[in-house]
This record gives structure tokens, sequence and C-alpha cells, in this order.
DNA sequence: ATGGATATGATGCAAGTGCATCGGAAAACA
DNA sequence: TGTTTTCCGATGCACTTGCATCATATCCAT
């Protein structure tokens, strides 16, 4: 028996080294060499653990859709004292926006990838799949906000949610194109959020 | 006296080719190479035309930038009858978001454009510039809505405008991410502003 | 016509690309 | 320890890229 390799978590690292790669100076310069020299391992490995440089794009897109669509699930998880579905509306919604300091980095990996996905039927295929399920959670929180009486029922949950994405990604660009900073940007968002509530 | 040559018309037309390749296959997929077979002229054309590619790229978000502005510009200052503020909100709206059929082409050259100027800052500073007036443009028409009596007097209509440009982005980008048909995301805009009026 | 300034487009070039190949290193068994 | 099986990483290859070069074609004032 030869020595055994855990593919899955080399897979993730290299993931990691493409979205570095990527959010520092677009997905074109991404070289399959650049990107074994940002994941410290030879362009053998890279050329061993995807067949080609598009199904390594492939992975990448579904390793981040499944970080972020993780974390906003976790964020209302792990709620451990009941919080106004307000807050946690509020709160999810900035998660996905990925406002704060520390997501810019993936803000611009997943926008390359929407900007990618009209020329590339997987990766739309993917990105479908994704905003289905925020989709999904958005208007449970809504839902939830109306059992609590937060939110007035005559709302209709699944146009709320429609409207709140959109708001959410909207200000993703507007803060990437550095039309807003990410303050600026989350307190738009939180006021449109109170707006449903009144 | 040689041989003179429209240039700005050229830069035009081979600014249109850049614009089909990159909605056809993506931002990298451009060569000067495929931008002069596009456009019909030979690729010492565009050298002479533009000093290098990324004068080229600026030139072209310039030009999109601009042609975005004036149509939603237009739109406004030849409504011949004198229509709802909040009709022309919408349709305005309708406009910058790039939702109908004919302009995917455009919302993706936009959104690729919006991708790179996180590594350009030149790019970054022409998009800083084409929001600020889109924002006020729209300010602009909630203000005109709050005189008109539609739009109540209680409104910001500089956040509101905030929000309004946000949901416009945000559906763009659902519409090229594939989760929503250009008629639902049209739907989603009209709905919410007529969510204002009220 | 003619001279001269200018635009043109074919070609060259170095650098970089994704992918295929393959000798040998490394590890788990015997 | 020796064998076998998997994995690695260097190298090669065909191709494309952006940009520089330069002889030629083109046009205008004289």
């Amino acid at each position: 028996m030869p020595r055994q390799v855990d593919y899955e978590d080399r897979r993730r690292r290299i993931a990691e080294a493409v979205c570095t790669l990527i959010a520092r100076s677009g997905m074109e310069a991404v070289s399959l060499r650049d990107v074994a020299a940002q994941a410290n391992v030879s362009m053998g490995a890279v050329q061993r653990c995807f067949r080609t440089k598009e199904d390594m794009l492939l992975f990448v897109l579904e390793h981040i859709s499944q970080r972020v669509s993780e974390r906003a699930n976790q964020r209302i998880a792990t709620a451990s004292t009941p919080q106004a579905a307000a807050t946690l509306l509020s709160h999810t919604l900035a998660e996905l926006a990925l406002l704060d300091e520390g997501s810019q980095t993936q803000a611009r990996v997943w926008l390359a990838f929407i900007t990618h996905a009209s020329a590339n039927e997987k990766l739309a295929a993917v990105l479908h799949d994704t905003y289905a399920k925020l989709h999904e959670l958005i208007a449970w929180l809504v839902r939830y906000g109306q059992n609590t009486g937060e939110i007035p029922q005559h709302l209709d949950p699944t146009r709320e949610a429609h409207t709140l994405l959109a708001v959410a990604d909207g200000l993703t660009v507007h803060v990437l194109a550095g039309h807003h900073s990410p303050e600026v940007a989350l307190s738009i968002l939180r006021r449109h959020v109170d707006h449903l509530l009144q």
C-alpha cells in the first residue's frame, strides 16, 4: 500500500489559495503555477487534485458557497439567548452581504464567480442552488418574525425575502465598487429591516 | 497632411466590440487579437487607438458608464406627458438595473468591471463617480415624488435612494446569477417602489 | 504630380498559459 | 529489508498573450 493523502483537506487548502489569488488580482490572474506556489504544493499536486483548471474553480465555488451557507445557518442555530427575530434577520443578512472588513476577500471572490457564471453552465447551476437556499433561509426568518408578532402578518414572506436578499447583494456590490463603506452599508441594511417591523 | 481618422468614433466601435466579447466569454478572454477581429480592424489599429490594453478597458468602462447615465437622464428629460413620480422612479430604476433582455450584455460587462475594479484603482475611481451620480439622480426623483405628494415627507431622500439603488443592483446580480428571471426581478423592484408610496 | 507626414497591418518576440509525461521518491505491506 | 503501489514534482510542449517593430499604403498641401 502506498502513502495515503487526505485529498479533501488538500483540496480545501488549494481552494483557500485560489480565493486569496482571486481577491488579490482577479480571476484571470489565477494560473495553476501561482496556485501551487500560494498553497505551498507543487504543480503536480494541484493537477492530481483537480483534473482540469475548470474543475478546480468549480470546487472553489462549491467550497465558498458551503461556507457562506453554513455560517448563516450557524448564526441562527447557535443563538443561545432567544433573540428578537429582527435582530436575527439583521445579523444574518449582514453576514450574507459579507460586509465586515474581513469578508471583503470573500465578497470579491463571490462576485468574480457570478461574473463568470454567465459563461459557464456548471458554475451557474451551483449559484442557482445556493441562492435558492439562501432565499429559503431568509423567508423562514421572516415567517419566524411574523410568529413572534414583530413583523406584520399581511406581508408575503417570500416576496420580502427576495427584496431583503436583493438589498444585501446590492450593498455587497456597492461596497466593492467603493460607493459605500462597510459601515454605511450596514446601517442602510439595518434601516431596511427596521422598516419591515413597524 | 496625412489622412485623418475619426479616432473617437473608432474608439467607440472598438469599445462595443470589447463589450460583446466580455459578455460572450468573460473579461479574461478578451485579447487584442479578438478585439481587432470583432471590430473588423487590424491589431495595429487597436494598438494605435489605445496605448495599452489597460487604457482600452478604462475607456470601455467610461464609455458604458456614460451610456447608462445618459439613458437614465434622457428617460426623465423626455417624459413628454407629465408622469407620476412613482412611474418615473420605477422606470428609471428598471433601466439602471439593466433588467430587460437586451441589456443583459451590459449587465454582464458592468459586473465584470466592478469585479475588476477591486484590483485596479483607475477603474475604481470611474465606478465611484458613476455611482455618486446615479445616487444623486435617484435622490432627486424621490424628492420630486415628495413634492408631488406621492411619497411621504418624513422619508429621507438620500437614505431611500441608497436602498433603492441597492435593490436595483442586487436584482441585477440575481438575474445574472440565474436566481430570477428579468420579469420577476422587475416585479420585485416595482413592489418595492410601490411600498414607498403608501 | 510630388513630397512628406501619418496610419496601417503583418510579423517578431519574450513571457506565460494549461496540460501531458515520466523517472524516481515515499510509504505500507511482506 | 525488500517489494509494490501510490504519489510527487520537474520538465516538455503546443499555444496564446501583450507589445514592439517596420516596410508599405494612404492621403493632403504644395
